[in-house]
DNA sequence: AAAAGCTACAACCGCCAAAGT
DNA sequence: TACTTTGGCGGTTGTAGCTTT
């Protein structure tokens, strides 16, 4: 059976409410509450549906909806609740007090979400993306990196030409390496926004999640991981970091140096703490973290916003850009 | 100053499950 | 047991207000 929308019935009125629909949507619930939505708006003399009278209420009307700017510790909350519930907006909801499940539906899709994409998050799976677009932009950025190779070997080359080709294919090697930290930071937001508090983690381990095209376009293998890895925790700067990356001749990693550093080939590449006491996400976060306390959701968000605003790499991207 | 584009959010739609008859 | 009603949920749309061009 098709039942007709009940909206549509006895051209009941749509759209948004206007005060007095409100007021007397309100004063009616108040004084005799709201026990039957379908005979309400007809009692309370409201040319409405019920459903539209029972969204109005549970969504906007309701005295105990919390208004206002979503929290750091709501956005926690709801991205940890997301991660092991999915949309499931009504269950989300009953963990925040005075939010509704549309309220927080709308929160996701036009905040989190966002943010997620652009950590190369995928907000479905809290998985690093393995979707065409995401992988496009770095196959994108390798051909750059290949174009600015391809110059040296033309016979046309000059000094503007090699000076392109060096800012290029420098720029195209900070931007595999914010591939890679996006993969990275990823993991670490699925780690720490988890229920299991882990303290200590393999910053890799999104690596390894990451496609294997991706890996190997970027010229990532195992070694490197474990290469890249020793880099990012003994790096003191952008500059040292970057220095640290060689890329080759095809615009993909060519060496990840500071090779030196856990040599016996027949471990596992180390584990890096996320304690964070040497490394650069600990520099980057700033002193306000403990190493007791668990990371907040924004610093994962940010840690590249904050990278950027870092006075060695900030100037970097902006000599770069410039 | 105006148009176009973007963002946030209220509201609607259609489906589903539980309760009622 | 079958059918109907009702409430709830998640996805989607419409639009007001803001920002950018």
């Amino acid at each position: 059976m098709v039942r007709s929308p009940c909206c549509n019935e006895n051209n009941l009125k749509k759209g948004p409410w206007t005060p007095e629909e409100d007021e007397k949507l309100v004063d009616h619930i108040n004084k005799h509450g709201y026990g039957n939505w379908k005979t309400l708006p007809k009692s309370a003399g409201l040319n409405r549906c019920g459903k539209s009278c029972r969204l109005r209420w549970t969504n906007y009307l309701r005295p105990d909806i919390k208004r206002g700017k979503f929290s750091q510790e709501e956005e926690r909350i709801i991205i940890n609740l997301h991660s092991v519930l999915g949309n499931k907006w009504s269950k989300i909801a009953t963990h925040l007090p005075g939010r509704t499940d549309n309220e927080i539906k709308n929160f996701w899709n036009t905040n989190i979400r966002k943010k997620l994409l652009q950590m190369g998050i995928d907000p479905t799976t809290h998985k690093p993306r393995t979707d065409l677009n995401h992988l496009l932009s770095l196959s994108q950025l390798l051909s750059t990196a290949q174009f600015g190779n391809n110059l040296m070997n033309n016979p046309l080359d000059n000094i503007a030409l090699g000076r392109l080709q060096t800012e290029t294919t420098q720029l195209a090697k900070i931007q595999l390496l914010q591939s890679l930290l996006q993969v990275i930071n990823s993991s670490t937001l699925a780690n720490n926004n988890g229920f299991l508090g882990t303290q200590n983690v393999n910053p890799f381990e999104g690596v390894v999640m990451a496609p294997a095209s991706l890996i190997s376009s970027a010229g990532l293998t195992t070694n490197d991981h474990q290469a890249f890895s020793n880099l990012w925790s003994s790096s003191t700067s952008m500059d040292e970091l970057l220095d640290g990356i060689e890329v080759q001749d095809q615009g993909v990693i060519k060496n990840v140096s500071n090779y030196n550093i856990h040599q016996d080939q027949n471990t596992l590449p180390p584990l890096v703490s996320v304690s964070h006491e040497t490394s650069s996400f600990r520099k980057m976060e700033g002193e306000h973290l403990t190493s007791s306390s668990p990371p907040e959701s924004s610093t994962i968000f940010e840690a590249w916003e904050k990278l950027m605003d870092d006075e060695t790499s900030g100037s970097y991207w902006k000599d770069i850009l410039e």
